[in-house]
DNA sequence: TTTGCTTGTTTAAACGTTTAAGCAGATCTT
DNA sequence: AAGATCTGCTTAAACGTTTAAACAAGCAAA
């Protein structure tokens, strides 16, 4: 790599100060006079300067920029958020950093300290099962930061979410209104609380529809083996010959994995087997009975967190606060009576 | 945010120089004390020391950061090669910024300046069009930076790609030898090299194959209105029947919004009309008829991406090298015959 | 006993910025 | 004419590291 020019070639090609370079090319001081800061200027330019922001950030103490740490940066939930997050960011003249934690909690830390050496302003987080000590680390050091996604009941902290738990009651009773008696669920096993919540609904919706909750109806994936333990889980409620005759989906990529065995197994939808499933995915809309949906406003989540992270940068915010978004069911064919 | 703790309040701490602080933490001296080392790094444990990435930048020149750009992180393609590159980055010591450049040249000129002003130590870019003199001038400043996905004929670069001639001409043959014979292909409205080659593979294979290309057969849609153009397109093509029996779409994305045509006018694939995409897709596995596909190695793109970057930043190599990956069909039931 | 090596530590400069404070010289007040 | 104020610029310190060079003390060799 080249040498990079500095205030520093400029102020000695002119004969000047740097301090005098630096005032003129941040608009800092009025007394500088007109022709001088012409010339500073023209040859900034000739010169083709480049603020070192990394000097810059070290005598600023700060960066401007901002991490994100989401579980799986492919997942199409999290990489639109990213999306979202980085133009948002750029608005505020700020630059994304971002990091996957993989559901992991050494993950997890490793990338914080990551970008905590790095010295980000604030930081927006997905956060990973048992990482709520990792969480209350960073309110320790009183370090901006936003949950998105998921939270924890007992870390009180800035946050964007959706109610999880209504949400998954509309879908649930939705399937209900429309003609189901057996409703099966289709859940991460985690104890996170945006999970957690999501199955309260399913059950209290159940309930309330005046049905009984079945034990086997209730299936569960890790995040690790989500495949093979989807894919078993499903098998298990659909041959056989479906137990159930609707289904709930507690998020988009655990429906990708269990609308492949609804394919497989050849049920017909919303025939045999109605089916909701939280957040959107573009394959939803190639099944052959595009599915009901219940959709968060992923502009909403992203906007919402960098406001609240950079403003939280800004003023030494006291309170923590809570965002809920939108979340609204989509009706398509999928639960058509 | 509180206050940090730095390698001066160490010294302090233990009445001793920064300098001695600095060789024990970076076991850059093998002439401290061992006492002394002890107590160096129980202190900075006590006070929970984090060293300062920014400071430890400035004074070596090197951020260890990689910069990636891209048309759109919330692109699958692009967050799948996101990920494997922030995976295989930090197996390497480094942290990833990654930008859109949403296909635009001056968003493209706007990221690469945010990015070089933060010092990245070297950049992997999928190029927008008309962005080859932004690649020119980093070459000009040598800064090591590698070509992903797409590349430009006149600029010998450091580049990572799959053979897209070949890629689509084994495509579209495929298409002819299970009975095509008037084969559609949708692409970008770019004149970037890989869709134009991708076009001439695929005129290259229809001749071939002993078939007269016909100009109505191509439809294009630009980035920017991808979808309402890529849905005219194909309803121009497909109403108010069918005028081919094969279709080549030229990325995942443009199968997608023209797929949702296909479903839309409820043709029959692959009896009515078979299909071939560049690259993979959730949703084509849920399409009824699950797509022929051309699967290109991300993994292989990602790690020798990061692989070529990076070694570039170690030894200042000169020769650019061109990597071509694997690039194969995949096929499934959209082309039985 | 001087000389020279070893050991353990410090000094000081550097990286590229920003910015408070200082300093001349010119101009304005009275 | 003496001070006060304004104008245009410089000095110097600071941010948190790293690291070559210097230094002092102890020890071995001559």
């Amino acid at each position: 790599m080249e040498k990079k020019i500095s205030i520093k070639d400029i102020a000695r090609h002119l004969g000047v100060s740097t301090a005098l370079v630096s005032y003129v090319l941040n608009n800092k001081s009025d007394r500088v006079s007109v022709e001088m800061a012409e010339k500073i200027r023209q040859a900034a330019r000739e010169l083709n300067y480049r603020p070192n922001l990394i000097a810059r950030s070290l005598q600023s103490g700060k960066t401007n920029t901002l991490g994100l740490i989401v579980a799986d940066i492919s997942n199409p939930f999290f990489s639109q958020i990213a999306r979202i997050v980085e133009d948002e960011a750029k608005q505020w003249g700020y630059t994304v950093i971002f990091g996957s934690n993989g559901e992991s909690v050494e993950k997890s830390q490793a990338l914080l300290d990551t970008l905590l050496n790095r010295q980000v302003d604030a930081l927006i987080i997905a956060p990973a099962e048992y990482t709520e000590d990792q969480i209350k680390a960073l309110q320790e050091k009183r370090i901006p930061f936003v949950l998105i996604d998921r939270y924890f009941s007992d870390v009180r902290a800035n946050c964007v979410r959706i109610d999880n738990y209504k949400a998954a009651y509309t879908a649930v009773e939705h399937l209900i209104k429309t003609g189901g008696r057996r409703i099966g669920m289709l859940a991460y096993d985690t104890s996170m609380q945006h999970i957690s919540e999501r199955i309260s609904g399913y059950k209290d919706a159940l309930k309330d529809g005046g049905i009984v909750f079945q034990e086997q109806w209730l299936i569960r994936a890790s995040y690790q083996h989500l495949e093979e333990e989807a894919a078993l889980g499903m098998q298990g409620l659909l041959l056989p010959v479906p137990v159930v005759d609707g289904f709930f989906f507690a998020t988009n990529s655990l429906a990708i994995q269990g609308i492949r065995q609804v394919i497989q197994q050849k049920i017909k939808v919303p025939d045999e087997l109605a089916i909701i499933s939280m957040d959107e995915a573009e394959a939803f809309d190639f099944f052959y009975s595009p599915l009901t949906f219940v959709k968060q406003s992923l502009e909403d989540i992203g906007k919402q967190a960098v406001r609240l992270a950079l403003g939280n940068v800004a003023q030494q915010r006291v309170m923590p606060e809570e965002v809920i978004v939108d979340a609204k069911l989509v009706i398509r064919e999928s639960t058509k009576k």
